[in-house]
DNA sequence: TATTGTTATACTCTATAACTATA
DNA sequence: TATAGTTATAGAGTATAACAATA
């Protein structure tokens, strides 16, 4: 440790400052979709249903990274407040769509994150948020194609 | 959404983006410290303790965003694995030091962390690294006060 | 009155195993 | 044999409430 600043060791790790930030980030996010009895990951279900209807339950938790053991309770739930239809594919898939109250939902925590996002990173130019953006991403990507648990 | 891409409209969500790297890159500091039998927040207590001798548990909670209630145990079990000094300052604040074991696995430990955060930002120049600590940094310092939850 | 350390507890998120029914 | 959906369950991590001792 004799090569960083004795006084916050942490202060170059990336990964403290990554993780870091991003609880501050998501908790800022529950807040923002709390009045709509919302969590984030359903919320980001009900985006990814929106731009792909009719895409599977598996699709949906491999994209999210979420394990089907967990998604079948939030299908459900958000099944069970009407806010989406499951049609059987095959017998075992299922195909989900939003029902009109679902998009509804979603246009409002869509406004919501958008405003939570142009809140928090209002110190951002359009142009740093959009580098960031595909930076992050790059860098995800390329993590996990090297990571066995990505 | 309208203004948006269709096909991934997580793509544009820094939100989104900074978690879902922030728990990758967790998930490999998790297995990089395994073998010390340490966990991320017990690493960060250790290297802090070594840069701050003497502190105090709450300081070192209030530091790392861990509450009084959640540090008990923590700080219980390094003092049980002899890797800490616990100093009564005033009968009810306890000064914090690092054993000469302790001090042993920080140095182990720190050595994982920096292989860990070259393994897996190699695509990042030290320029780039830098500036992204820095960023990271500064946005979580502005939240932080904007935020009273921080 | 406020703070430190502690215990107990509850809630969320996540991970694994096992089961069914289908393919 | 592998996959989709489900259930049950266990483990982290985190949150609040309450308490004793001390400042």
């Amino acid at each position: 440790m004799a090569d960083d600043n004795m006084r916050d060791p942490l202060a170059t790790l990336l990964g403290y400052q990554l993780r870091r930030l991003s609880v501050l980030v998501m908790a800022d996010l529950a807040e923002a979709l709390a009045p709509l009895d919302l969590r984030s990951a359903e919320a980001t279900m009900l985006f990814l249903i929106a731009a792909q209807p009719g895409l599977t339950q598996s699709d949906l938790g491999r994209t999210l990274g979420i394990q089907r053991a967990n998604m079948a309770p939030l299908i459900a739930g958000l099944d069970q407040r009407g806010l989406l239809d499951r049609a059987k594919l095959d017998g075992r898939s299922q195909s989900l769509r939003l029902t009109d109250a679902g998009a509804a939902l979603c246009r409002q925590a869509w406004e919501r994150v958008q405003d939570h996002e142009a809140r928090l990173f209002a110190d951002l130019s359009p142009g740093e948020r959009s580098r960031w953006a595909t930076q992050l991403r790059d860098l995800w990507e390329t993590l996990g194609a090297r990571e066995p648990a990505g």
